[in-house]
DNA sequence: ATGACGGATCTAATCCGA
């Protein structure tokens, strides 16, 4: 039996519903997970997804900033809707979801972004993003009753072919070493296996977001990983395949992050 | 190379993203 799931940093779900319906029809994830919907649970647009076979949503929506949700085609028991530092920002969202009765279990983040200066003594929002990532460490990899997976946009480029340029982006904040440490030290900590770079191990060069800044984002090519699909290890093993669908970027009305689809056989 | 962009909000100028 195989079974895919998708993250996908959307940058407004509201405006962006036309796109999100396409990768749907498109690509057909069981699940898709999304980052940054920017509005309250009662303004998700889940009666036009619902309608394309995503019947099963678990929400976590807050006014105007961040908010995750997951959709799906199979049922969904939400599990939690975390805080992490103590402060009430809709950046977790985690569900049981029974895929023909077989139990997968879903964490989708969005990891604090962090602000401009990578200090934590002179920028608050780095040093909560500092925090939030080593608060991380609580949620393990290992689960009794079901494989886990941790999907989303985690805001942190670890690897040095992660970004267009090692040299060039390590002060910038998102690949400084402060963050890459402690987040590859989370990670292995935790027990999470990166799932995109078993697959395209380095050097190759993997990239989910390109800035809407850039005149030609495919031209001068300047991107990053920041978005990540971790799993348990022994589900590691059943990965079939993940794409990065880098052509989203160029879609009509874009996200900045484009889709990370994962395929697994069991 | 921190921006030349693009969201949301008390729709106007401000905060935020990365």
């Amino acid at each position: 039996m195989s079974f895919s799931v998708a993250t996908w940093n959307i940058n407004s779900v509201r405006l962006r519903r036309p796109i999100v319906e396409r990768l749907l029809l498109e690509q057909a994830p069981d699940i898709l997970c999304l980052q940054e919907i920017k509005c309250r649970d009662e303004e998700f647009p889940a009666g036009a997804f619902a309608a394309l076979g995503y019947r099963h949503q678990a929400i976590n929506g807050q006014k105007a900033y961040h908010g995750v949700a997951i959709l799906s085609r199979f049922p969904l028991t939400v599990t939690g809707k975390e805080t992490f530092c103590g402060i009430d920002e809709a950046r977790h969202v985690s569900a049981l979801a029974d895929v023909k009765g077989r139990p997968v279990h879903i964490h989708n983040f969005y990891v604090p972004a962090g602000g401009d200066e990578p200090d934590p003594d002179t920028n608050p929002k780095f040093r909560h993003k500092l925090d939030f990532v080593a608060e991380m460490r609580r949620i393990r990899a290992e689960r009794p009753d079901a494989p886990n997976l941790l999907l989303g946009d985690l805001n942190i480029a670890p690897l040095e072919h992660d970004v267009w340029s090692h040299r060039q982006l390590l002060d910038v904040v998102s690949h400084t070493p402060v963050e890459t440490g402690s987040f590859e030290a989370m990670r292995q900590d935790a027990g999470w296996v990166d799932l995109m770079r078993r697959h395209a191990p380095e050097p190759a060069k993997l990239y989910t977001w390109w800035s809407y800044r850039a005149q030609d984002w495919q031209a001068s090519n300047r991107g990053r990983r920041l978005d990540h699909v971790w799993s348990s290890p022994g589900f590691a093993e059943r990965l079939a395949g993940i794409e990065i669908l880098a052509e989203a970027r160029g879609w009509e009305k874009p996200s900045d992050h484009v889709p990370v689809i994962a395929r697994f056989d069991f």
